[in-house]
DNA sequence: AGTTACTATCAGGAATAGTGATATGTATAG
DNA sequence: CTATACATATCACTATTCCTGATAGTAACT
């Protein structure tokens, strides 16, 4: 078992190419270095060091270790970052309950600049439909929760408006509907739409049901899926939509004009009383921009 | 900078949940262990075993810095194994340079088990044509070689004969040959046949050119391209055109029963006179039942 | 050759870790 | 409830390790 500090001794001497620099920059003597090091040396049985030359340079061995050597420093290192961020009272997982339709890029971006921030604090993504994210709040499952605007309010749950999601009308690209040029509502309603709908077999209230004939799915990715086979159109989420079309096998349906793209309003939200750490705030702020 | 032998207490005593036991585990008397773990604590500031009940157990803080413990203990464990693993002289790395074609699934598991038994050991595999192959050992740029057998010997290397590598005739399911029942060679004459040249334009010797129209590629995933779409019929490899035979893309041609299947003869190459260290051994054995 | 900056070595002192004895606490069984 | 077995905390003492400061030797540079 060698000690930190000797590893710590080997990996600055070699850094700095010098054991008097090395002693300078860890506030020793130089030659607590070059015992230390000597000292290593004995317990692993190796030459490290060519002490031949002027500045001592690394042996093929001592080459070879030494990346292993940084490797438990790393390590301890992150434990040692562990222990701070428990001092800042981080805390260890934090629980994010997301609607389907709301992984769009920029939310990886915020878990990717979280996970730089505080890389002491696990994230535990769950995507479902919007009534589990507020079922998941209220019984503390999750800590934080992105979902579609629910008009039922509850005193359990802190609500906070952070924007829109826009949705396309898509279907496949030999769909008949994909040569009309211009598509009144009323002329949908003889094509098959379909759409999102939760395993108990909630219908989702935030997106309009124009067609005569509906299917059902539970994912996004299924609903592409039977879009584009043909079976109908649907609305999907402005991210996936734009993805897909850039493909060329999607089609987004030319509306008339006067029919505005839908845009469900998002609500970012939290159990009410929660004590938020450093983290969850930082995180709950974040989300705030997602839509941005 | 906390003392890896802490570590180990601490960690040792969260596993078997007791300080005596942790001290008869690690040679040590008891209150060596109950001293050290309060030394840890107060370093860290935090409190990481519960001592109210009769058996110590971990806190919340404890369990979440426990697995960053232990992670550091790991580096440091594999310190070691590459400091013994330098006293049984195995090598850092050894490069392995390999015949395009030879790249079969088997190659993959001896590499698999090459690396758990030499963790301490870096492969480079160098794919490319066997000409090549030559080149690297003769230049001393690989350890080892495996190559079609080429007829012009050398001082240099050591040859050691492995096996064969079976061909098969395949064509796209839609390439006119793939409807006839027998064909005779001279019935395939008339069709483009892909055939493999290396980068210097050297043409492969170890397959029978049988058409009058030849095309060539540089790669067997550029002439899987090339007959996938039609452009002709070609040699592959047994292993390559098996898992693309079953996605029911290509045929094998149904050549007359008299013609055998090709199956060029691999050899194992290394540098004569090379100093083969303990892992090198192992995987010179290992590939010589790379075709069994 | 002289200067500078480096490393090795050594003895003594400082800091740290380990020992063994003791007191105390907690489950379990009779 | 008490006896027993087994754990842990504390303490003074010892052993070990580590650090310091001084000295001497050596490679590079002027």
């Amino acid at each position: 078992m060698y000690s930190l500090d000797h590893l710590t001794m080997f990996v600055e001497s070699a850094k700095s190419g010098s054991f008097s620099a090395c002693a300078r920059k860890l506030g020793k003597v130089q030659s607590a270095i070059s015992q230390g090091i000597a000292h290593l040396e004995t317990d692993m049985n190796k030459q490290l060091f060519d002490r031949s030359t002027r500045k001592p340079s690394l042996t093929e061995d001592g080459k070879r270790l030494l990346v292993y050597a940084e490797a438990v420093l790393r390590q301890s290192q992150e434990l040692h970052s562990v222990v701070q961020a428990i001092d800042r009272m981080e805390e260890p997982l934090i629980k994010l309950a997301v609607e389907n339709a709301l992984l769009v890029p920029k939310f990886s971006q915020i878990l990717q600049t979280f996970s730089k921030r505080f890389p002491a604090t696990a994230i535990e993504v769950i995507s479902m439909t919007s009534t589990d994210v507020l079922d998941d709040i209220m019984n503390h499952q999750a800590q934080l929760g992105l979902m579609f605007t629910h008009h039922s309010f509850s005193e359990d749950v802190e609500l906070c408006y952070i924007g829109n999601l826009p949705f396309y009308p898509v279907c496949a690209h030999h769909h008949p509907l994909a040569q009309a040029q211009h598509i009144k509502v009323n002329e949908l309603i003889a094509h098959k739409q379909i759409m999102l709908r939760g395993a108990k077999g909630e219908a989702t209230h935030w997106l309009p049901k124009i067609s005569a004939d509906i299917w059902w799915a539970n994912s996004f990715s299924s609903i592409y899926k039977l879009v584009e086979q043909g079976i109908g159109w649907s609305y999907l989420p402005g991210h996936l939509a734009d993805e897909r079309l850039s493909f060329g096998r999607l089609t987004r349906l030319p509306f008339s004009i006067d029919h505005k793209d839908w845009s469900p309003s998002i609500e970012l939200i939290t159990p009410k009383n929660i004590v938020k750490g450093p983290a969850l705030s930082w995180l709950y702020e974040a989300m705030k921009e997602l839509l941005d």
